[in-house]
DNA sequence: ATGATTACTTACCTATCGTTAAGTCAGATA
DNA sequence: TATCTGACTTAACGATAGGTAAGTAATCAT
């Protein structure tokens, strides 16, 4: 059997569907085993540690959100709906890894994904507020893009096409900014 | 040393702010034990077991949120505005305990809590948009909760009423949903 | 045919965790 | 003074999980 073998992507496989469905902290090496039929060290031919096989999954996708942002930054001038767009498809198409990561933000406090979480709220922001927005556009902010993550996971059966519209359509809603005072009739 | 003492509240003290800080999963009792100088088998004295300490925290927020959604729903007419601040009041004010539930969803999965946050999503849904929304109407109102809960944790030292104010107009922007085509100018 | 390499298996170790049984001892009760 | 109860401590158990050491079968290069 030896020469080479999927065994390693397979593994991923198997890992990304446990740990959606029950969790990374209640997966066990064991069981990931179980479901190949191999054995628990033959896992360890192919991750160091268990926190490898985790990062291997991870990962990925907080360097897409990294690159995302730094291509976004290097813009320039962002244009609003293009923005939450790609943000939108971004996390549609991450969807389950997305939701193991926020729903075991703790469990995964070894990659700290709580910092980067956090500052990832806040560099989104400024991409549409500037560098220093007030409180104000700093919520409307975290609402639409907390909205648009949420959307992804809520709805996750609904056409990609489908839920961009009515996501992003939301979060732009959530953007706009009524002036202070004055109701302005009829201006 | 005997008769009444308060150890009960400080174990659960003790445990919140463990929780809080590193997530209920990576939090042992001999980590609580050793934090009030007692032995770990003293928690016993005082929970049957881990699993009713850890409920012990949690249940209270479930109850109260079930509660807040049972007497919104006897209404019977609901105020957009209300209900949101009324959502963020809860949500202010219970934000370390409920930030620690979210991000730790699979763990917590013993006590369904799972089930029950999508339950309340829509049961939200329904308050604001009748029985049965459509998907605009659902993922508007996701957004909205939703924001208002990522509010109460994201900006967690604003004081209430100023973050409540923010946090609501925002929820309410992302609810106002813009007549789907023809401008209708002056209407 | 031989040696090296790949891809494992078998067997085992150890640490930790939740949990329990049994004992201790200060103070309230009688 | 004797007893009972509340509030623990000491000691230990069983399960489980991550991890390792050593061996093995199949394949490739030489």
């Amino acid at each position: 059997m030896p020469r080479p073998s999927d065994t390693k992507q397979r593994i991923q496989e198997v890992a990304r569907e446990l740990f959606a469905q029950q969790g990374v902290q209640r997966t066990s090496l064991q069981e990931i085993a179980d479901r190949l039929a191999i054995t628990k060290p033959a896992l360890y031919y192919h991750f160091s540690s268990r926190e490898e096989l985790v990062r291997s999954i991870v990962q990925p996708i907080i360097d897409e959100e990294e690159a995302f942002l730094v291509a976004q930054e290097a813009l320039g001038e962002v244009e609003p709906r293009a923005l939450l767009e790609g943000y939108f498809d971004f996390h549609y198409r991450n969807r389950r890894e997305i939701v193991l990561m926020l729903s075991e933000l703790t469990t995964l406090a070894d990659l700290g994904l709580i910092d980067l979480v956090l500052e990832w709220r806040g560099r989104l922001g400024k991409l549409l507020h500037g560098p220093e927005p007030t409180l104000e556009q700093a919520a409307r902010a975290v609402i639409a893009f907390g909205g648009i993550q949420d959307c992804t996971i809520q709805f996750a059966t609904v056409p990609q096409d489908e839920l961009r519209r009515v996501a992003v359509d939301g979060a732009l809603a959530a953007l706009t900014i009524k002036p202070p005072r004055k109701p302005a009739r009829k201006a």
